[in-house]
DNA sequence: TAGATTGTTAATCGATTAACAATC
DNA sequence: TAGATTGTTAATCGATTAACAATC
């Protein structure tokens, strides 16, 4: 595939801006108005657009219920994705009821937790023994984690994850953990987002001085 | 400036990187070993430094301390960093309690909320009523702020929050904010995160079969 | 038809990488 | 000294933007 990340973050921004102009009454769209609706630019949007063999009408912009079919379909929004969740502190336990997953269609079927004190197989998301967690990803066919354990517990965690058959995880625990052919990563770093934050707020109050 | 967010945000891994390296006994590093440890080159690594006037020893490599201290500096973290959230629901509360955000000398001063059943002023980290926001951020000085209202009270909200004076915003409402020149925003939207990975897993799993 | 918007190609821009002289 | 690593310049790469022919 050619596409880099970013293309793909910008599709499913443009998803949901699309959800909301349709919510408002909207049946069409020209690639200007998506653009400022997602801060980008009306060449980009079309450009995605193509590399995607999406067409609209020359004059007519794009109809916006087949577009959001479609961006659907290419962001394997047509099912419910399935997903496990490993570490259920309090970071893991605020995303297992996290109310947006569950809109967008991605459901935590099970959480799992090393600490006997968690578990809780009858909540509406169960939360299990780690030792039952290879098992159930394989009879779920479970392809993505997400993973809020803490930095120490991150690589070795990762490691049964991936033996387990997991293609994708999300990491949320504050070390860098390294993608394989086996296995993609997405790190989100909380800290470091709010690092930046603090460094070009700083950098934008010196300069204003 | 001439940085951009890629680079700060690689700032923060190298001085993360180094501080693993610190614990483990090391006292000079070479850009060869950072690289490797989050995942870049070399020569990029070179590169950010020399941008940040940061200077290693020809042969010798660069010193651990130094370099951690310089990268601290930059990055603000040579004092603690107050910040405000607005929104204690499920996310909200847990980032409240969110251990990683003290040991990086982040700390959480007063969260809001608009819901009167979760104001509790005693808490160790109070919560206040959202009508005391205004004059609490303008007395303590705040100027970055962490967001995790519903998305229908996001802009409304920020609103209010660049009016009281914050000037960077950490989002985590589910809907895309513009940063004005008066305020940065910093949007990290979960479920965007989530469907990025289940692309490229689901495009990996077709490309191989 | 005249006017407006798409789809795509070419130009630009910026970030990353390679290469190598300087030098410890 | 010989060898290895930095610091920086130049080359490459890829993504974004501009421009415009096609056409509805």
């Amino acid at each position: 595939m050619i596409n880099n990340k970013n293309c793909i973050i910008r599709l499913s921004r443009y998803k949901n801006a699309l959800v909301r102009f349709k919510t408002l009454g909207f049946i069409k769209i020209f690639s200007e108005y998506l653009a400022d609706a997602v801060g980008g630019t009306s060449a980009q949007v079309r450009k995605d657009f193509s590399l995607f063999g999406i067409s609209g009408n020359k004059r007519g912009g794009y109809q916006i219920d087949a577009l959001i079919a479609k961006l659907n379909s290419i962001l394997g929004k047509n099912e419910v994705q399935k997903v496990v969740l490993v570490g259920a502190g309090q970071l893991g336990s605020a995303l297992v009821r996290y109310n947006t997953f569950e809109k967008e269609g991605i459901k935590i079927i099970a959480a799992f937790d090393i600490d006997p004190a968690k578990i809780n197989p009858k909540a509406p998301t169960p939360i299990l023994q780690i030792d039952e967690m290879a098992r159930f990803i394989l009879k779920n066919g479970v392809r993505i984690a997400i993973l809020s354990v803490p930095d120490s517990a991150a690589q070795q965690t990762l490691d049964m994850l991936v033996k387990a058959g997991i293609k994708g995880v999300l990491n949320f625990a504050p070390i860098e953990l390294k993608g394989t052919n086996d296995c993609i990563i997405n790190n989100v770093n909380l800290a470091v987002e709010l690092e930046n934050l603090i460094y070009f707020v700083n950098v934008t109050a010196k300069a204003t001085v």
